[in-house]
RNA sequence: GGUUUCGUGGCCGAGUGGCUAGGCAGCGGUCUGCAAAACCGUCCACAGCGGUUCGACUCCGCUCGAAACCUCCA
């Protein structure tokens, strides 16, 4: 299987060919979670697009390395005192320590990533961790000449900067419009420059995260940990770093400027954003006050939202829309992922059960390859198809939706065989088991979760209740039959009827 | 105002210069004791106006509309 894999790189804005830098490692950094509250759905979107990635990457047998931050200090307030650490605020506020804020979220960040089958990725770093690491950075700069100290807070010089360097190329701004239109905040005066940003910042007597550096005691600026974290565990030149679509400026800007002032040249090969997550066509954000927790997800207990959904749900509802397209939550939506996904995942038991067939199956003509290129003599198999299909779409940046869309196709066949209509051969049906494995469970990083509520108890006593039932529809006792299904119905639990006996579902 | 992106059928969402997305919902049928499920068929589309082209939903321009970023945010 050739393997030629795409990745959208923001920095180009062109679908580019996935080489390594030093093949066959592969190192990706990925901007993880401010802890300071509940995660929300839009912290799913990213950890899901980039599991995606992770997953795929291992997959094609990369050895990934694969990092991504917890953000526990440093960030500003914006409508506070200036200098305030977010979760210096709240801290305050509950009358804990700070790091139990951080502990607590952070925690319930895995919990909840965890439920969404995110695979724990190889380093999860935290910025209060690596505060050397951080001042060890301010002072390359610092001595490359690109960045200044004012009362015990330094900062990056972007205009001097940029005589040198392009700031503004990730993004597309013009460092003059930046100038000109950046808004004037207080304390700014202590800027050369409106559009220099902090790489530390003095703490005030009142602030409680605080550590010591050359320059006094204070706390990273906003962009910092990333550069040095990243640095540290990847390299001084790795290939992929992802992130929300909102830190693209001035975040990701910001890093690609302290590298190159540190290291002395970028660090990143591919750079990679996805898209927002909206609610009534707005982003689902913190500030905005609009966004919907993942527990309240979970739980259905949300003004939102019609029901609960569960966590398959909501990663099937992610990935099927590409990662670099916005996504509109509404309960309509999430509805109808849920039963595809659950069609989908009845489609695998039901290839499951499905038994071989000696014959050859009914030959239908091999899709057109574009460009003839792989294509077999004398005419590809149309499960051989589907895995091609699978594999095009992830090639081509990880375009899930696609993938869906195959297997779809794979379940409209098996349920086709299952109705005796169309056979499939043994080695048919092996690869299509295949296919599913690999790209539903591995990949998609789907799961049944049917399978994991359901235990042998449960199993056993349906196998009883249904077969008392079997034998009074053989009597033609249709009283009794629909007595235990409509009792079945009330249990959440649908009976269905088919040629072979009859199966059975929760939901 | 600037930067970036987008506008696809009842809903969600792919993709392409000429040919099917897919899911959910609807309609008709097959199957079934009935129902459900499943399968088959079917309806509904590419914001508007120009241009390029033999041909554009797809390329170009304009208009209208939307979002993100420019301030912490995934």
């Amino acid at each position: 299987m050739q393997n030629q894999l795409f990745i959208h790189n923001t920095l180009s804005r062109k679908k580019e060919l996935f080489e390594p830098i030093n093949p066959p490692f592969a190192g990706m950094y990925v901007c993880g979670p401010t802890v300071y509250g509940d995660p929300h759905l839009g912290h799913a979107r990213p950890a899901i697009t980039f599991d995606l990635v992770f997953r795929y990457l291992l997959h094609l047998e990369y050895k990934v390395r694969y990092v991504r931050n917890i953000t526990d200090v440093g960030h500003l307030v914006a409508d506070l005192d200036e200098g305030e650490d977010k979760i210096a605020v709240k801290a305050r506020v509950e009358q804990v320590e700070p790091m139990e804020i951080a502990q607590y979220y952070a925690d319930r960040y895995f919990i909840f990533m965890d439920a969404l089958n995110v695979k724990r990725p190889s380093i999860e770093p935290r910025a209060s961790g690596h505060m050397i690491e951080q001042i060890v950075m301010v002072g390359k700069i610092l001595d490359a000449g690109y960045a200044y100290e004012v009362n015990g807070s330094v900062y990056f010089d972007v205009e001097k900067y940029s005589k040198s360097y392009d700031y503004g190329k990730l993004s597309g701004r013009v460092l003059e419009d930046l100038i000109s239109n950046t808004r004037s905040l207080e304390g700014q005066d202590e800027k050369r420059n409106a559009a220099d940003f902090a790489l530390w910042k003095k703490a005030q007597p009142e602030h409680i995260m605080r550590w010591p550096s050359p320059w006094g005691d204070g706390f990273p600026g906003w962009h910092l940990e990333c550069s040095a974290m990243s640095t540290k565990y990847l390299g001084e030149y790795f290939d992929i770093h992802g992130g929300g679509m909102d830190l693209l400026f001035p975040h990701h800007e910001s890093e690609i400027a302290q590298c190159q002032a540190a290291i002395g040249h970028e660090s990143v090969k591919y750079w990679m954003h996805n898209n927002m997550i909206t609610i009534n066509g707005q982003k689902m954000g913190k500030s905005l006050g609009n966004f919907i927790t993942l527990d309240e997800f979970f739980t259905g207990k949300h003004a939102s939202l019609q029901q609960a959904y569960s966590p398959m749900t909501i990663r099937f509802f992610i990935l099927q829309a590409h990662y670099r397209s916005t996504v509109d939550f509404s309960n309509e939506a999430l509805q109808a992922a849920e039963k595809g996904l659950k069609k989908l995942v009845a489609g695998y038991e039901t290839l499951m059960k499905l038994s071989p067939s000696p014959m050859a199956s009914n030959p239908s003509p091999p899709a057109p390859l574009p460009g003839g290129e792989g294509s077999v003599p004398g005419g590809e198999g149309r499960i051989a198809a589907i895995q091609r299909d699978c594999y095009n779409a992830m090639n081509d940046d990880f375009n899930s939706p696609m993938v869906i869309a195959s297997l779809f196709e794979g379940v409209r066949i098996i349920n086709t065989v299952a109705d005796k209509k169309d056979t499939l051969t043994a080695p048919e049906l092996e690869l299509l088991k295949n296919i599913f494995d690999t790209f539903l469970f591995d990949i998609l990083g789907l799961k049944n979760e049917k399978a994991n509520d359901q235990g042998e108890l449960l199993d056993g006593l349906m196998q009883l209740v249904l077969s008392i039932r079997q034998k009074s529809r053989e009597t033609k006792d249709w009283g009794t039959s629909d007595q235990i299904r409509d009792a079945l119905q009330k249990l959440q639990i649908v009976v269905k009827d088919g040629k072979d006996g009859t199966a059975w579902d929760v939901g």
